[in-house]
DNA sequence: CTAAACCATGAACAATGGTCTATTGTTTCT
DNA sequence: AGAAACAATAGACCATTGTTCATGGTTTAG
């Protein structure tokens, strides 16, 4: 499919898909017309994209998603992808604590002071 | 006290200190010495320094720590203030279940694909 | 056919959240 | 007294995460 329909399908802009991609999150092949040099994505792009955002709102970076992408690629030691994958979880899990506390000082405040 | 005790306390660097200060997320007087301009700080900044740390990791901007530290001003309206940080309250929580989410993708992709 | 919509690429621009440097003055330790 | 540590201020600088722009070509609907 093409970045529009990409975008169109995801939610995620043109120019956001394209910033991913610059940075290795997602991968297109130009396709095979003579005329034109338009990229061609598959179906799995849209999965990651639809996770990606997510993930970005869940506070992780971009770096962040793309050591994930890299773990999982076809090349990599499947537990090393595990390892990573994992560590990122736990990560994850501790920034959800951290929202508990948050959210726990601002119920104080809100009862608290007078 | 002064932002170096400051500092050490809280964990937050001076100039960090000092970039929260020009943001409006604390304020300080310039000391009586008459010599000196050194800052002062009171014992409250502590106690906001070490909620915007956890806070930040979590996930809020400073533009959010500043409503909220706006809100809960002497002059403000209580009822504003509860406001306030009810919805950050709510969008928090909306995060901490974002992050439940991409978790969930994330222990699938770790027992998914073989 | 032709205007509107789409696409590619590269570079510039922008907001956020700091961090570092330079300069100058103060305090404190020895 | 003199060195080391601390402080204030202003401005430069940096990474991250996009967005916008300029340019030029392609496709598609009417």
């Amino acid at each position: 499919m093409r970045i529009g329909e990409l975008a169109q399908k995801s939610g995620v802009s043109r120019d956001t898909i394209r910033f991913y991609e610059r940075n290795g999150l997602i991968t297109s092949t130009v396709g095979d017309s003579e005329t034109n040099s338009y990229r061609n994505y598959k179906e799995d792009c849209l999965v990651w994209l639809q996770f990606f955002a997510g993930a970005r709102e869940a506070g992780m970076s971009v770096a962040d998603l793309r050591s994930i992408v890299e773990a999982t690629a076809e090349s990599c030691d499947r537990d090393v992808a595990r390892a990573v994958i994992q560590h990122k979880i736990e990560e994850l899990k501790e920034r959800a604590n951290q929202i508990v506390d948050v959210v726990q000082f601002l119920e104080k405040t809100l009862s608290g002071p007078k």
